[in-house]
DNA sequence: GATTAACTTAGAGCGAGCTTTAAGTCAAGA
DNA sequence: TCTTGACTTAAAGCTCGCTCTAAGTTAATC
C-alpha cells in the first residue's frame, strides 16, 4: 500500500510543503517516485515520519535527525553511534521532564496567586495567604 | 540591591544582548536606568525574568508574554484575564507532559532495539525479541 | 479537446528569537 | 591624561523551520 503526498499530509498533519521540504532536506531517503514523478510513501516512510516527529519534539534539530537517518542508511557499522544518540536523547528528555515539573509548580503558584487575588485583591494576597508568600520565595527568588 | 546588565546575564544565563532585546521588546517595563543611562535590575526584575523563562519554556511566545506583562501593568482590572492565561498554560503543560511520556516510550523502544541489535545484528532483532516486535507495532504503526 | 485537481520543481519569503555590528558614552585606575 | 572595560543605541544579519510562489506536468473527467 502506497500513499500520495496529499494522503500523507492528512495522516500526519504535516503540510505537503513540509513533506517535500523534509524529502529535499534528506530526511526521507527511501521515498520512491512513480513513472509520473509523483512520490509514493510506504508504511516504512510513515513510521519514519513518526520517529522524526518524536525526535523533533524531544529537541533534536533537523540537521541532527538527518545525521541519524544517514547513519541508518550506512547499515550495521553505525549501530553503536545510533544507540548513543538515543541514550543521549533519553537523558535530555529526563532533564526536560524535571524542568516541566518545576514549571508546573510555578504555574500552580500563579494559579493559586490569582485565585487569592480575585478574592481579596492583589494588595492582600500575601497577607491573606502565608503559604503563597513562602512558595513565592521558594519558587521565584532564586538569584 | 541593584544589578548591572552584566551581572544579570551571569545570574540568568541570558546574554546581555538578549536582556536588552527583551527590554526593548517590552518584557521588562520596570527596569530603571541610573544617571549614566545604565540599566539597574532589581530583585523584582530578576523574578520577572524567572517567570518569563518559565512561560517561554512552557510554550508561550514573546508576544504573548508581553501581553501578559502589559496586563500586569494595568492593575487589578486585568486580574481575571491574567488568571485565565495561567489556567490555559497549565492545560497546555499537561498536554506536553503526556506527549513527553509518549516520546519517552518511543525512545525506550529504540534503546531496547539497539541493545538487541548490538547483540544479535539488525536482521535478527524482531526474531530474537518478540516484545520489541509487538512494541514496534504499538508505537510506530499509527497510520 | 478543455478543464480540473493533484502533483512536480527551484527558489524566494517569512516570523521568531536572538546575535552581531558600528559608533559612541562613561567612570575608574595607571 | 590615557586606557580599559562595561555599558549605551539603532539597525543589520543570522538560523531555523517552514511556507509560499511561479511555472509546469500529468491523469482523470466533462
Amino acid at each position: 500500500m502506497a500513499y500520495s503526498i496529499g494522503q500523507v499530509a492528512q495522516l500526519t498533519g504535516l503540510s505537503t510543503h513540509t513533506l517535500r521540504y523534509y524529502d529535499k532536506y534528506g530526511l526521507l531517503p527511501k521515498v520512491q517516485k512513480n513513472s509520473a514523478g509523483l512520490r509514493r510513501f510506504t508504511e516504512d516512510d510513515l513510521n519514519l515520519l513518526n520517529l522524526i516527529e518524536c525526535l523533533k519534539s524531544t529537541g533534536l534539530k533537523l540537521k541532527d535527525i538527518r545525521h541519524y537517518i544517514d547513519l541508518m542508511q550506512q547499515g550495521e557499522r553505525t549501530l553503536s553511534e545510533r544507540y548513543q544518540i538515543f541514550l543521549k536523547q533519553k537523558q535530555s528528555l529526563l532533564l526536560r521532564q524535571q524542568e516541566l515539573l518545576r514549571n508546573m509548580e510555578k504555574l500552580d503558584f500563579k494559579i493559586r496567586y490569582y485565585k487569592t487575588a480575585l478574592k481579596y485583591g492583589e494588595a492582600n494576597v500575601y497577607k491573606k495567604n502565608k503559604q503563597l508568600a513562602s512558595d513565592r520565595a521558594r519558587l521565584f527568588a532564586k538569584f
